[in-house]
Parts: C-alpha cells; sequence; structure tokens
DNA sequence: CGGTTTATTGATTGACTAGTCAATAAACCA
DNA sequence: TGGTTTATTGACTAGTCAATCAATAAACCG
C-alpha cells in the first residue's frame, strides 16, 4: 500500500540507520541489507533511491556534517566578541548531537573511507577547511601573529580527542572534552595575549 | 625447492606487506591474496603461517607499534632531564620510521579494526597508556598539579596531528608536525611554571 | 475507467574471497 | 636408504553480498 511522497522519508531513515549500523559495528563492513532492514525497508528500495551503496554513505557522511555545522552556526549566533566565538566553535565540537558514540564511530570510519572514495575526501576537506576558519577569525583578533598556528593546534586537537573517544570504555564526556580543548586555548592566549613571533 | 628456517623469513615479509598493502589501499579491504602475492608467497602460504588474515593484521599493527617503541626507547636513551625527555618522546613520535604515509594509514585502519577486534583495542590501549605515562613523568617534575592534563592534552594533539595527516595533499613532514607540538608545550610550561590549578 | 507514475519487494545473479586440503618436493635424520 | 619434518602451492569449497529485475500494487491523471 504505497502512499506517495514516500522519497525524502525513506532517504532519511536509511541516513540514519547507515549512521547507526556503521557506528554500531564500528566499521563500515555493514551490508546494505542491514541497514535497510533497520531502516524498515527491503534492500532492493535502499538501491532504487540511492543507487549504490557508495551514495548511502556519502548521504551518511553529509548528514552527520550537516548536523556539526549547524551546531556551530547556532553556538556563533549567540555569541560576542571573538573570545566567545573560539569557545562557541570548541563547545559546538563537543555538543551532545555530534558527540556520541555511533556518530563518532561512523565519523572515524568517514576518515578511513576518505582514502578511498574522493568525494568523500573532498567532503571532509570541507569540513576541516571550514572549522579551521572558524577558529582563525577571532583568533586573529586576539593573537594575530599565530593565528594560524593555533587554528591548526585547536582542529588537531579537536581530532584527537575524538579519536580517543572511541577506544575509551565510558561513554563520551563531552563537557569534559570541551573543558581540554578550552585549557589549552586560554593558556595559549594568556601565554603571549596579543602578540607573536613563535617559533 | 625449500630451505628450511623459513618461518620468521616469510613472516616478516607477510608483515610488512600486510601493512603496505593496508596503506596503499586505505582499508582493511584487502585480500590476502594481495598481501601474499606483495609478499611473494602464495596465499596458502600466508593462512599456513598465521593461520587466519585477523592474526596477519594482529601482528601488523604489533609491528607498528614495535618499531614505535623502539624509537621512543631509543630517544629516551639520549636524553637528559624532564624537558629533553619530554621532547625526545614527542619527536621520536614524528621520526620517519612511523611517520610515513604508508604507516599512517594502517595505523588510522587499526584504529577502527580496534572497534571489532578485542586484541586489537587491547593492543591500542597498551600504546595509549604507555605514551601517556612517558609523558606524564617529566610533567610531574615540571608542572605536577598539571601533569595528567597535559599528558592527555599532548598525546590527543599528537593522535590528532596524525589524522590529519592521513588528508593531507602533501606528504607528511614530521619536523613541522613536531614543532606544532612542542610549541604547544612550551606555552603551556611557560604559562604556569611549576605549580597549577587548572579550571 | 485505462494509462502512467511511484512505491515496494522476493528472487536471482555474478563476482569475490577466507580458509581448507591434498599433493609435490626439498632437506634433515637415524 | 627410507621416513619424517618443513616449505610450498594449485585447486576447491562454501559463504557472502552488491546490484539487478521482473512483478505487484496503490495512487494519481485525463
Amino acid at each position: 500500500m504505497p502512499r506517495l511522497g514516500m522519497e525524502p522519508i525513506r532517504k532519511a531513515a536509511l541516513v540514519e540507520a547507515t549512521i547507526t549500523e556503521i557506528g554500531r559495528a564500528g566499521s563500515l563492513d555493514v551490508t546494505v541489507a542491514q541497514i535497510a532492514r533497520r531502516a524498515g525497508v527491503s534492500s532492493a528500495l535502499a538501491h532504487h533511491y540511492f543507487g549504490s551503496k557508495e551514495q548511502m554513505f556519502l548521504a551518511a557522511m553529509r548528514h552527520i556534517l550537516g548536523l556539526y555545522g549547524a551546531e556551530v552556526r547556532g553556538a556563533l549566533a549567540l555569541a560576542e566578541g571573538p573570545r566567545d566565538r573560539l569557545r562557541a566553535v570548541i563547545r559546538a565540537s563537543f555538543a551532545a548531537s555530534s558527540f556520541r558514540r555511533e556518530t563518532i564511530g561512523a565519523w572515524l570510519n568517514f576518515y578511513v573511507l576518505a582514502q578511498t572514495v574522493p568525494d568523500v575526501k573532498r567532503l571532509l576537506r570541507v569540513y576541516q577547511h571550514r572549522i579551521c576558519s572558524n577558529l582563525r577569525a577571532p583568533l586573529r583578533v586576539l593573537a594575530p601573529e599565530r593565528a594560524e598556528a593555533l587554528a591548526e593546534g585547536l582542529a588537531a586537537m579537536i581530532d584527537g580527542v575524538y579519536l580517543r573517544e572511541v577506544l575509551g570504555q565510558r561513554p563520551p564526556d563531552g563537557a569534559q572534552a570541551a573543558a581540554m580543548v578550552l585549557d589549552y586555548l586560554d593558556v595559549q592566549l594568556a601565554a603571549r595575549p596579543n602578540s607573536g613571533g613563535a617559533a
């Protein structure tokens, strides 16, 4: 009994299911049948809407990055002044919507996928570029000379914290993770407040 | 024409080939046949010596971590004083023997594998614990109150730099990577030289 | 009401691959 | 010398899975 206008609903369900399955399995070795089952449809339908497994992965990744981007934009909208903006970006990176076991697991696997699938690589580069930009802009105000280096350091640290979360036995603690990066930021800014000349 | 005593030679070749193939493919989706071919033997022989693909992966990982451990030990042996020891550990993390495209690619994939294979997870935990210890010990001398937090921050940053290297278009530059982490360290230590109380 | 589009699936196919096995042969041993 | 161990492989098996297809059926359209 097919109702019309199912496409967006099914696609959304399949994207969610893809992330969940990858996160649970901790691997890209999930079958289309598994994903489809979780989404409550047949594997044939999944192929019908996405064309291939790779396209499903890509859509899932776009979804994750989209959520993250929304989180950042939302936080930035409320922030005033460069320091606040930096904090906003960092906190958004560990907000509950992104910093969950399944999402982290999926995210790590997309890094792996980027080595094989050019489209995924491009997508991930866009994300990296955007986060660096978001950090660099306020840093240019606070520490112009070191803005570039600090932005890269912060970005690396955020990625590193994510990565280490994958192995953690404890469930991820976004607040604590954010605190570590925020502390790094504070100390760096306190060090050479408004000028630079890093090695 | 089989000569005796081939086992260690074949095993070493297969381990090398495993790392190379995973690094090149950027994925764990490499066939035993591929690995064996690169090692110059049949896939049957690979199974003969390792029993299963999983054991090959595990051996490859032990090899990578072993190389890294040796690098750290070597650097530590030459270091004098806590500050020097810290620098040694960080530099060793980006030494040429470990910081190569293929090794980095393989290393990332082992993080993924850890989510599935308990033995790999255990191995990776041992590595993380060891690097944290190596950092903590000298930090306890230089900044006792913050030693724990700083060690975790440094470790996260090291992992993060590795991770970002995976996507990089340029070939990995260990010196520059090390410089970034060393700078982080210097600033943190300069900030509150011999006491603490981080938020 | 027919005809078209949309939704949906069971069944099938075609390709791939981990792991097994029996066979071959050189080297060592008693 | 003849038996055992070690090295090595080609061929095979059994299982998996992405992708396709033909078929069913509801909804919409003129």
